[in-house]
RNA sequence: GUCCCCAUCGUCUAGUGGUUAGGACACCGCCCUUUCACGGCGGCAACACGGGUUCGAUCCCCGUUGGGGAUGCCA
């Protein structure tokens, strides 16, 4: 949550004014609230073990019936039935009595008017045997107990909000406005599973995925700043137009592609600075620094041969990842390499050749102990082909395939240039000998 | 099974009782080009179905179908 800029008021280890925040430091907060609700006449004992309610269950459904969750089987013991069981040691548990008729509603700030027939709505569990409470109560307690004015969440707690409705109504507290929104499915319209990849915004980080946009791609689902507007925002702008009450009710899948997009624009409209600021980390990540053998073109240090990476890389890398594959071989031999595009434009012995004979003319016609201009690597490139016979694009494929690894790169002269001829040369002898 | 929610291009969505149903992603062409991107131009593609209501329904109502969720002494 950190990541996406996310925070929150108060908690556990950050303080506040309503601590506790520790569900058992909270303890005794849920069992003086419950002994409220006991007094009461709204929680009851129940006797009743796992066994007994599917023994129940069982024989409910032979017969055809429906089992609905309990049968409220404890629900009308007398106060002898009572203590004799307690006489008994057995453990209980405390339900929460439900009212028998009538309904539960509330205007739901996405969903609008919500309505639960009480009838259907079983006495569930409030405090469990073990002494602890249940999920159901906890929540209630605590948004209540800590101010809680808005529950926004996603819908599938539609289901649980009519009981704790009724926790809120049997307390006499006022309940919360509730909100709950579309749930997110995966492409194919299923829940969200990890067979299709990243499901927590941690492996969306790993992908390279910027929180910005991020932020960004979460808000577009069930939601849209409306008509032809830019659906690519910042933070502050989608604060500034986001509205409940154009949340859409129905559930979106989850489209990567269209985060890669996002992400993508977000990238692009990125300053030469923040840019800067994204590829530093990776750099370092990397231990990469520059060496002044390599005789670099117009670059004095490292921050400045970023600066001169970043810039022929433009808008060639559309996510963190990608960035990296596309800067690691301006630093390193070890970097990354599509061994297909080796196989395809280096391996073939045609290759082999091209390339021995472009960096003999390198080393012949440049001064190897001079920093090299990309338009001198474009002379000899260009005069090799010639005296070769060939166009210049045969010798410019292996070259970058050669030099990068890889089949996308920025300009193959620009490429030249950052490299340095003797790297060049070393490379293309290499690739050659491979 | 029961209850609840949902339904516009493949996906995310805008929208209206009368529109050529709009945008974005993806996809397909073309242009640009040393590659890959970027960019530009163009294209494909939707109101789930059946009944109503209405002069007229994508839009309102009902049903069907489909999808999702909830049905724990989990949170």
């Amino acid at each position: 949550m950190e990541w996406i800029g996310m925070d929150w008021d108060e908690g556990p280890h950050k303080g506040g004014d309503f601590g506790p925040y520790l569900q058992s430091e909270r303890l005794d907060i849920y069992r003086k609230h419950l002994e409220t609700l006991a007094e009461g006449g709204h929680a009851y004992k129940c006797f009743c073990t796992a066994d007994d309610l599917e023994a129940r269950e069982e024989e409910i459904t032979e017969e055809g019936g429906q089992w609905e969750g309990y049968d409220g089987f404890c629900r009308h013991l007398d106060d002898d039935e009572i203590a004799a069981k307690e006489a008994e040691g057995l453990p209980f548990a405390w339900r929460l009595r439900t009212p028998e008729e009538g309904s539960t509603f509330w205007y739901d700030i996405v969903l609008d008017k919500l309505e639960f027939q009480n009838e259907l709505l079983v006495d569930r569990v409030i405090f469990k045997a073990d002494g602890f409470p249940t999920y159901q109560f906890a929540v209630v307690v605590d948004d209540h107990d800590m101010g809680i004015s808005h529950v926004l969440r996603g819908d599938d707690h539609v289901s649980n909000t009519p009981f704790q409705l009724l926790i809120y109504a049997a307390m006499g507290w006022k309940p919360p406005k509730f909100g709950h929104m579309p749930m997110i499915l995966g492409p194919n319209k299923k829940r969200l599973s990890k067979r299709h990849g990243a499901t927590n915004i941690g492996d969306f980080q790993n992908q390279g995925v910027l929180p910005a946009a991020m932020t960004n791609y979460l808000a577009l689902l069930g939601w849209s700043p409306g008509g032809n507007a830019d659906e690519v925002m910042t933070r502050e702008a989608i604060i500034k137009k986001f509205s409940l009450k154009k949340v859409n009710s129905s559930p979106a899948a989850f489209d990567y592609d269209k985060l890669a997009h996002i992400n993508s624009e977000h990238i692009k409209r990125l300053s030469a600075d923040d840019r800067l600021d994204l590829a530093k980390p990776i750099v370092a990540k990397g231990g990469w620094s520059m060496d002044s053998d390599w005789l670099i073109n117009g670059v004095e240090d490292d921050e400045g041969y970023l600066v001169r990476i970043l810039g022929t890389l433009g808008n060639r890398f559309s996510n963190l990842v990608t960035l990296a594959e596309q800067i690691g071989f301006f630093f390193t031999e070890e970097h990354f390499v599509d061994q297909e595009a080796w196989n395809e434009h280096v391996a073939p012995e045609s290759a082999r050749a091209i390339l021995v004979a472009l960096s003999s003319a390198i080393e012949k016609t440049l001064d190897m102990d001079v920093a090299q201009p990309a338009s001198a690597f474009e002379e000899v490139v260009r005069a090799t082909a010639e005296e070769m016979g060939v166009k210049a694009g045969e010798l410019i494929h292996p070259s970058r395939v050669a030099l990068t690894g890889q089949t996308r790169s920025a300009g193959i002269f620009e490429v030249m240039e950052l490299v340095g001829a003797r790297r060049v040369v070393a490379r293309m002898k290499n690739a050659a000998n491979s």
